[in-house]
DNA sequence: GTTAGCACTCTCAGCCCAGGAGTGCTAAAG
DNA sequence: CTTTAGCACTCCTGGGCTGAGAGTGCTAAC
């Protein structure tokens, strides 16, 4: 289905002046716009041929075309030009990793932000997973009486903490209490966890049963954290300002299908697209909320774990600079979370 | 300026049928709906003489009325009827108290969005203060090589983490470190660290000084802590369900007003209205971002630190039950909190 | 003081119409 | 055979008009 020299161009030029302007295209303003060579009446003709195979849509019998999903797809997988990103704009992306990390979930955070402002359309990440996770580290801190403070810390950086209620113990036991934990199930495998506990139990903590149970309890839950609390999302209100979004009602239904149900990860577990980074257009994600809609997302890596991050915009998004962007962020965040190991 | 008893009657109707309906008041559904025992005539009499001052106005010489904001006033101060909660309701709510409390912080996520759901309003918390903190724990934990993670936990109870660099030391050694840090850091007030930090760095932790720093500049930096980190969000979806939301670029204003410009916080700051809970509506707050919106807030306290927690919704939002529930707030946060301790 | 009646005002939805943008087709030109 | 000019046609858009409906304010009667 690869189409001649001269169909190519009449898509590429109706899809970038229709990304530019959000408007219809008509034959006129290619033919003048851009410098194909021939008139407008010309255009007609090849812009009639490329609605026949499905690349551009008409939204009524007599105004301009708009690119059809197949027509972005083409566009996105064999027209757009390749972008990389200026001195100026690495520069200011720098300026994230340039900042005090105070610790993986902020910083993860932290670089939503920077994605969505940059671009303008939806930012998020996706931590790293923790499919295989060990816990590097397993403290017992003690708190006022009566808690304790449990902090343990995954393989891939996250650091959670919880508070646990203790028998009263003094300080010198529950520094005990927690180099047991440290010794027995730090750097163990979660599904080996409860074996080691057991082991703990038996051999020098029979005593500690109660905490013991929290701790493995918690270790858990950390394991089978939903997918929701390692998204981060910013920036939804970058789509209000497109055309597609003058109407209240689909922006709430949008707000609602990423807040409560969670969209984006639907998204980005129902089909990982080849190609990288990956790019899902609109309607071939069938749910309705994002008909209207894009996503650019890559992957990034702290150690054997794999995170996402992407954008999500207007169908008619700046696809080579969301390409760039997030290719940028793919390479630079596995750097810095290996280095941060 | 206190009204004759049939005028009062009139405005409370005119106020609570408007905040049903959200369209203009007018004389004959007065008459009918609410047992006033005058015929529309009347009721347009008295209905004129409340628009002459100022309690209701037109949005056109021939339509019905609606409350200004004096008139909301008037009836949030006097007229509206008291409400408590229904045992469902509290019952309902409760179930946030019952879930196991991970840290703080995560609770009050959970709080923001049991209050936004239960209202169908924005809610929002205001963590509490560290006005006067002190850190009732200071711990270094080993990590990976040259790195070592700093734990500390608030007076309130906020646990905030860092990993910090380090010379490469022993378990041991890092443990001792740790041990140093909370003789001389924990407990103490903000203005005194540096002090202690000096004294501690004399008298047996010279070789230190870098980790020192470090704890002490964390320590400063979680003092300083900006509101916006302490402010949790949720629900603003529920707004665009409102008429008074019906425009995207009014939506637009409101989120980036509230996102990036610290509406909320403005807004909690700007005046501390007496009143319990606080209520300020509408074009009392002079911000155009907010002047169809109405505020109810109260506050609650963890030890000797004050947090502050509210609903932000129309102005014809529903007054009672608001009130009711911030009220429930205010009263269980601070139970809550202060068991936690 | 209250009410019925009535003229008046203003909004809103629907309709029509003219203007404009763009197309598809046909026929002539290259 | 491809390209182009010309032209009739379609459809959207915005402005202006109109009639219905809701509500008021005033006046005069109760």
């Amino acid at each position: 289905m690869a189409l001649d020299d001269r169909k190519a161009r009449v898509l590429r030029a109706v899809v970038e002046e229709h990304i530019e302007t959000g408007l219809p295209v008509g034959s006129r303003v290619i033919a003048r716009r851009y410098s194909l060579g021939v008139s407008p009446a010309t255009i007609r003709n090849e812009m009639a041929d490329l609605e026949d195979t499905g690349y551009l849509d008409k939204p009524h019998t007599s105004s301009g075309r708009v690119p059809s999903d197949r027509g972005y797809r083409l566009y996105v997988d064999e027209l757009m030009p390749e972008r990389g990103l200026s001195q100026d704009e690495i520069a200011s992306l720098e300026l994230l990793f340039r900042s005090k990390a105070k610790d993986v979930v902020s910083f993860l955070k932290e670089t939503v932000k920077v994605v969505s402002e940059t671009t303008n359309y939806l930012g998020f990440v996706l931590g790293p997973d923790s499919g295989s996770v060990t816990y590097t580290a397993v403290h017992l801190l003690p708190a006022s009486v009566g808690k304790a403070l449990l902090v343990i810390v995954t393989d891939v950086g996250f650091v959670e903490t919880c508070l646990i209620e203790v028998p009263p113990m003094s300080t010198e036991e529950i520094r005990r209490v927690s180099d047991m934990l440290t010794r027995y199930l730090a750097n163990v495998e979660l599904s080996k966890v409860p074996d080691r506990a057991n082991h703990m139990l038996h051999e020098e903590a029979s005593r500690y049963s109660e905490i013991v149970d929290q701790v493995v309890e918690f270790l858990r839950s950390v394991q089978l954290m939903p997918e929701g609390e390692r998204l981060f999302v910013g920036g939804a209100v970058n789509l209000l300002g497109q055309p597609e979004f003058r109407d209240v009602d689909r922006v709430k239904d949008l707000l609602l299908a990423i807040e409560s149900e969670g969209l984006i990860q639907y998204l980005l577990e129902r089909e990982s697209r080849s190609g990288n980074p990956a790019i899902s257009i609109g309607g071939e994600n069938e749910s309705d909320a994002v008909k209207d809609l894009s996503m650019v997302y890559g992957r990034f890596f702290a150690g054997r774990s794999e995170g996402k991050i992407g954008l999500l915009g207007p169908k008619r998004m700046d696809y080579p600079k969301s390409v760039a962007i997030v290719r940028f962020f793919e390479r630079r965040l596995s750097l810095f979370l290996s280095q941060l190991q």
